[in-house]
DNA sequence: TTCCTCAGTTAACAAATGATTAAAAAGGGG
DNA sequence: CCCCTTTTTAATCATTTGTTAACTGAGGAA
């Protein structure tokens, strides 16, 4: 899963370079020329960072900036400015607007490349362990939500946590005892039966028509996740 | 940047004992002597948390922290009473008064220290930005104004808090006992249902007809702000 | 292969759990 | 003392859960 940089700049043979560099390091890349448009599209797509021009047409890099950090949706995508002079009141002025990083043109392909790698790298964790994903599975434990093929899926509580504790090690087989033990707890009882029933019940809500169903019965033996 | 406390004691002996040990955490310290100039030199200063003596000359720390409590520019600042005696009756009535923890002299440097630091760490991130916006939503902390669509919207002093603590992390589902303690306070106990009650008035006051609610419910789980 | 048995599947339902709502009671400040 | 906000309470509403019992199908024995 690539990272999605977006480039708001407006002198082209800049756009046409970074976008060359950024697409072979593998990065999804899209850009926009004039800043009211950039700044639409940034809030539009959400990119996971953004190289942006200190000057733009419309509306000025500073301003694009310091609109994006006052929102609680986008103030955490990562910014590098670029801009002509390489004077440090600039800098501290960039930093000043939110932006995260700072490159002077010209600037070496090279070193754009290391800071990108650093912001993405301190960005990306924010979401790590909290959201787990198996094969086309997604779950995250923060917002409680599921989602299979990127599309959301609605579980009861059990049901949720079923497929935690499932997903937690998948392919691994479990036993109505240790499912009960695990999802409903130690001391409760309930019928092994019970599991059944919820197995079905998580089975209807993740399957898809005419897909190897994900959930294996191990007859004698119990249940598990497969991909 | 460290943080700055303040320290309302007239025993000579207890003030550079605390300041020693604070400066030696990082802290910057200052202090009074006495109570009213506490109050004054506070309102000037701003520190981001007070250890307040129990009784002090000219006006008692109780006094003191009602004052501040009042006022809707200082009501933020974490406040730690210090008191000669461990009874029961007076710890209530410190809390009573806002305070928002209690040590009982003598104490330990160390528990003083953690606790300091768990109101700090606690207090900290409120001053981050003063405008914060989410999708339409839009809080003011300063003017304590909330607007939707730009429109202004009137809330109670705990919807307002409420709507604030959520919008720190959108998204994300807070358990009722969460939510209590991160809007009310750590020591408050109120029944938990009180928070379906707020979450009511709070989604009545910023829903709009025929959109899709802000506040989503995740059974058994808590409340979330969604975009 | 056929039949039998046993384990798993399924649907329906009743009970329990949890959320919403309105209204009354309790505080607190001016 | 009055007004406004908060908290509690309790009735109601909605969803989830566990149980039961009938059904299905796999796999072993004859």
């Amino acid at each position: 899963m690539s990272a999605h940089v977006f480039i708001a700049e407006d002198e082209a043979s800049i756009v046409s370079l970074l976008k060359y560099n950024l697409e072979k390091e593998g990065y999804k890349v899209s850009h926009s020329e004039n800043g009211e448009d950039a700044l639409k599209q940034i809030k539009f797509k959400q990119p996971d960072l953004i190289l942006m021009d200190w000057m733009l047409p419309e509306l000025s890099g500073v301003e694009i900036c310091k609109n994006l950090k006052k929102d609680n949706k986008f103030n955490d995508i990562p910014v590098i400015m670029l801009t002509a002079k390489g004077e440090e009141e600039d800098k501290l002025k960039a930093f000043d607007t939110g932006a995260d990083d700072y490159v002077t043109k010209p600037f070496s392909q090279k070193e754009l490349n290391a800071r990108i790698k650093s912001l993405l790298r301190r960005s990306k964790p924010q979401s790590s362990s909290d959201i787990v994903e198996f094969t086309d599975l997604k779950i995250d434990r923060i917002t409680k939500r599921v989602y299979r093929k990127d599309k959301e899926i609605t579980l009861g509580p059990t049901e949720f946590k079923l497929l935690d504790f499932f997903i937690k090690n998948p392919k691994r087989v479990y036993s109505r005892e240790q499912l009960l033990n695990n999802v409903w707890g130690e001391n409760i009882y309930v019928e092994s039966r019970t599991v059944d029933v919820h197995i079905r019940r998580l089975r209807q809500a993740i399957n898809i028509q005419n897909t190897k169903p994900l959930i294996r019965t191990v007859r004698s033996a119990g249940y598990s996740l497969e991909s």
